[in-house]
DNA sequence: GGTCTCG
DNA sequence: CGAGACCAACGCCCT
DNA sequence: AGGGCG
């Protein structure tokens, strides 16, 4: 650098020794830092940018990694300390913390700094150049932005450095600022390119301001960054989440929170893998059997997953295939444990990613993606979940020998605890009994009061019926009734029981020929014999009553049927991770939000037909029912796994319009609190023509639901008097939607067109039942029909859409003979939704081919396009 | 809830 | 970083 | 005409 340049970066005369005394005070507290006697770094002094401003960047070594970001103006180096160093990344803030104004010759310093003095530690200049500032670069310092370019070795383009706000570091003279990247040709995403990774080394003896821009390394050479992310510390160790054991199943109405998987009579295991591949088996108690399970632990080294924690049960398989709790203890006894297999059925811990918070129904998802993602190690065994009702469940359960099954809420997170989220229930014993005898009614009751039960028994040589108790539950009248009838006429004065049981005769005991034959289920055998918590089944007529014995339990022989036509919950591939799942979504009802992705996770396979391949609208609600909410057409910043960007051609003027083909798409939209979603009236194939027409009819204030059936019955007379096939739904909200399906052809305009007309026949022809207009005022005591739902870009609630109002109604299709059963346009709620969706779609079967030429239908009405 | 923009 | 805006579109209504 | 509303 030519000394001559130092006149051109001041100006003559006075004012330069005004500018050289500001340049001195500026440096002081740089000087007062230091001792020049014991550190080689300048005391002053040093040389102007040729024909611009300079800056330079020092990776210094100190107690911490930083980098020095310097920049020239006015005599001095502007200086911040970036403990990260610059980064590429746009979306990559970097903490600058401005510290004091070193002089210009400091650029040029490369060097050790002594030990204990100011910075002790090693320094190279990592890059260095020109800047460019934008605007005003005093006052942007002053105000705290400041925008300019870099013309570097490494740093390139337009930066921006902001002044954040916080107090503290303010007034000790140390503002934090932030160094952005500003999104240019030399920016470029972190994970494709680390700089201060890739570049680490000195540029010194590269020429100061290089004229072109330095070639970058090509992205493939430069080493993958090992980034921390956002994931947890694993914990060393995790206390299981315990069942709380249950009498009964959950009442019907909340079935569809639970979720059923077996029980497994074993030892309950959980399994830490950690990053490297570790492998360790720990009981409930904390105790680590990984040296007793290598056949266990190898396994397990197989499944494609580190940093997590699993969840399961080791069971040792008895003759029946159900698990055996004494050959489990058999086997650890003869040290033979290569016959344990592992039943894996929560996943709280994932690659790393603390799930513990994530609906259980997403844990098991994900743990279910894992395991189907390479060949089950035979050991192995991810736990099915069923959700059929538990009580079929448990019988089948029963078949297989297994003890009984757990019910865990789908929506609950994972707690190291015991836990009403997890339930044990035990199947209930089943069986035949002889009838022998029945007891006189008590009270109000007619007919009996309680069935005396027998089996036969071997006694020695003899035959003998042994009385084991009685029933005295699970009848109703019409039952009390008919089994009254059938006992009297078996009665008899004889006692079939051998002994006879005491104390009958006080209670009014008839006796009767032992030929009838109840089944009965009950809790267990008490050890006399007699049967605990007996409830009546029904009578048996296929079964002779001589061949009712006590039987074993779980024996049965016979090939156990699958789990009672038990849907299996699908698995949902990239299932989206689930923030603030206990959160409320509606005060009303106490749903939370991870209730509301249950639900789209279990109706996804109902909804999904009718959301594929139509641009979809998002209805969203961060703050929940009656906070505030925003619909959501299109989307580009945001790609989700699931959801499909459409060609923006099909929307000219906006980001891409979204289309949602799979289960994880419904899931990534309801993280983000969508709650409700609705769908064009055409398919994105064909954009230009609609294939259904859409009614939404809304009763004003006032209007009778009675009204609203009635009303939809009548345009459903004059849609099919029309020649067309409509369809009914519940809305979700207050009223019905009425929908048509269309041949493609006629365009929007035509198509609202004509669904005006419609509305417009109906509501001339009945004028004080609907209104056509808008508008609460001449709305009061009749039905809105809305048809403005037709037109391109409008859309109506999608079906097994929730919608975001109070109590969370569902949009359930139905069939016309089911509108009189409805009691409102939330027939269907969050909550007992789930039970409707074994009837699913049938109501709408037909529609696909329903679908008629508009043509027919507008001669009729007497409806012309462009005539309004 | 996520992203962008602004300071 | 931290706060705030944005995230539809149509026909109402009101001014 | 323009803005807020649902």
């Amino acid at each position: 650098m030519a000394r001559a340049a130092k006149g051109s970066a001041t100006t003559a005369g006075s004012a330069k020794t005004a500018a050289e005394q500001a340049v001195k005070a500026a440096l002081d507290p740089y000087r007062r830092k230091r001792d020049f006697a014991k550190t080689r770094e300048p005391a002053q002094g040093g040389d102007a940018g040729v024909g611009g401003l300079r800056f330079v960047v020092q990776k210094h070594h100190a107690r911490r990694l930083h980098y020095d970001f310097r920049l020239e103006l006015d005599g001095t180096l502007k200086s911040w300390a970036v403990p990260k160093g610059p980064c590429l990344d746009p979306k990559v803030k970097r903490m600058a913390v401005q510290v004091e104004d070193h002089p210009l010759a400091y650029g040029d310093f490369e060097g050790d700094i002594p030990p204990g003095q100011y910075g002790a530690g090693h320094v190279i200049v990592w890059d260095k150049g020109q800047w460019l500032p934008e605007g005003d670069a005093r006052s942007g310092l002053r105000s705290g932005k400041l925008k300019f370019e870099l013309r570097g070795h490494k740093l390139q383009g337009r930066w921006t450095l902001v002044r954040m706000h916080g107090k503290a570091r303010q007034e000790e003279r140390q503002p934090a600022w932030l160094l952005i990247k500003e999104q240019d040709a030399q920016a470029r995403p972190l994970d494709e390119y680390d700089l201060t990774e890739a570049e680490p080394d000195s540029v010194r003896s590269l020429p100061a301001a290089p004229g072109a821009v330095a070639p970058e390394p090509a992205p493939e050479t430069a080493p993958k960054p090992a980034r921390a992310s956002r994931r947890a510390a694993l914990p060393d160790t995790l206390q299981p989440q315990l069942a709380t054991p249950a009498d009964h199943p959950p009442a019907a109405a909340q079935r569809a929170d639970w979720l059923w998987e077996l029980k497994y009579d074993g030892y309950r295991l959980l399994t830490h893998i950690d990053a490297a591949g570790r492998v360790r088996c720990f009981t409930r108690n904390g105790h680590d059997w990984s040296a007793r399970l290598q056949p266990l632990v190898r396994a397990l080294q197989q499944l494609p997953v580190r940093a997590c924690w699993l969840d399961g049960e080791i069971v040792v398989e008895g003759e029946q295939g159900a698990p055996d709790f004494q050959a489990l203890q058999n086997a650890f006894d003869q040290g033979r444990t290569e016959a344990i297999v592992y039943w894996l059925f929560d996943a709280p811990f994932l690659a790393g990613e603390d799930l513990r918070d994530q609906p259980l129904a997403l844990r098991h998802a994900q743990l279910q993606s894992l395991m189907q993602a390479v060949p089950l190690p035979p050991l192995l065994r991810l736990s099915e979940v069923f959700d059929a009702p538990p009580e079929s469940l448990l019988a089948a359960a029963a078949k297989l020998g297994f003890e009984g099954l757990i019910g865990k809420r789908v929506d609950a997170p994972y707690q190291s605890q015991r836990s009403p989220h997890w339930i044990k229930l035990k199947h209930r014993l089943r069986q035949e009994f002889v009838i022998g005898g029945y007891t006189e009614p008590q009270g109000a009751r007619s007919g009996f009061g309680a069935l005396m039960l027998g089996v036969h028994a071997q006694e020695g040589s003899r035959r003998v019926l042994r009385w084991c108790g009685n029933v005295g539950t699970g009848f109703d009248a019409r039952q009390l009734g008919v089994i009254h009838q059938r006992l009297r006429a078996h009665e008899s004065s004889r006692c079939p029981f051998d002994p006879p049981p005491a104390g009958m005769h006080a209670r009014g005991a008839h006796w009767v020929r032992p030929v009838l034959v109840a089944e009965v289920a009950f809790g267990q055998w008490t050890r006399e014999g007699r049967v605990r918590h007996a409830v009546f089944q029904g009578l048996r007529e296929d079964k002779p009553a001589r061949e009712i014995v006590r039987e074993a339990p779980g024996v049965e022989p016979a090939a156990a049927p699958a789990p009672a036509q038990a849907r299996a919950v699908p698995t949902v591939r990239h299932a989206p991770r689930i923030t603030h799942a206990e959160r409320v979504i509606d005060r009303h009802s106490g749903a939370t939000k991870g209730e509301l992705v249950a639900w789209y996770a279990q109706a996804a396979a109902q909804m999904l037909p009718h959301l594929k391949g139509r641009p979809v609208a998002l209805l969203r609600a961060p703050a929940g029912v009656g906070g505030e909410v925003f619909f959501q057409k299109h989307a580009k910043e945001q790609q989700l796994p699931g959801v499909r960007q459409l060609d923006p051609a099909l929307d000219p003027g906006h980001a891409p319009l979204l289309q949602i083909d799979q289960a994880a798409g419904l899931l990534q939209l309801a993280q983000l609190n969508t709650i409700e979603l609705h769908t064009w009236n055409a398919r994105s194939d064909r954009i230009a023509q609609p294939d259904r027409l859409c009614f939404d009819l809304d009763p004003g204030e006032g209007v009778a639901w009675e009204c609203v059936q009635e009303g939809a019955l009548l345009l459903r007379t004059m849609l099919e008097e029309l020649g067309l096939v409509p369809f009914l739904k519940t809305s979700g909200g207050k009223g019905l939607h009425v929908v048509v399906p269309i041949r493609r052809g006629p365009d929007w305009d035509t198509a609202k067109g004509f669904a005006q007309a419609v509305v417009a026949h109906l509501a001339r022809t009945l004028p004080d039942r609907f209104v056509q207009k808008s508008g609460p005022r001449n709305r009061v005591g009749r039905i809105f029909v809305d048809y403005l739902r037709n037109g391109f870009g409008a859309t109506t609630a999608c079906a097994w859409s929730v919608r975001a109002r109070p109590g969370l109604g569902v949009s359930v299709p139905v069939g016309w003979d089911e509108l009189p059963q409805l009691r409102s346009g939330a027939h269907w709620g969050l909550r007992d939704a789930p039970a409707r969706l074994a009837v699913g779609n049938t109501p709408w079967a037909a529609m696909a081919r329903s679908s008629r030429a508009l043509g027919g239908a507008m001669r009729v009405l007497g409806y012309t396009p462009g005539a309004d």
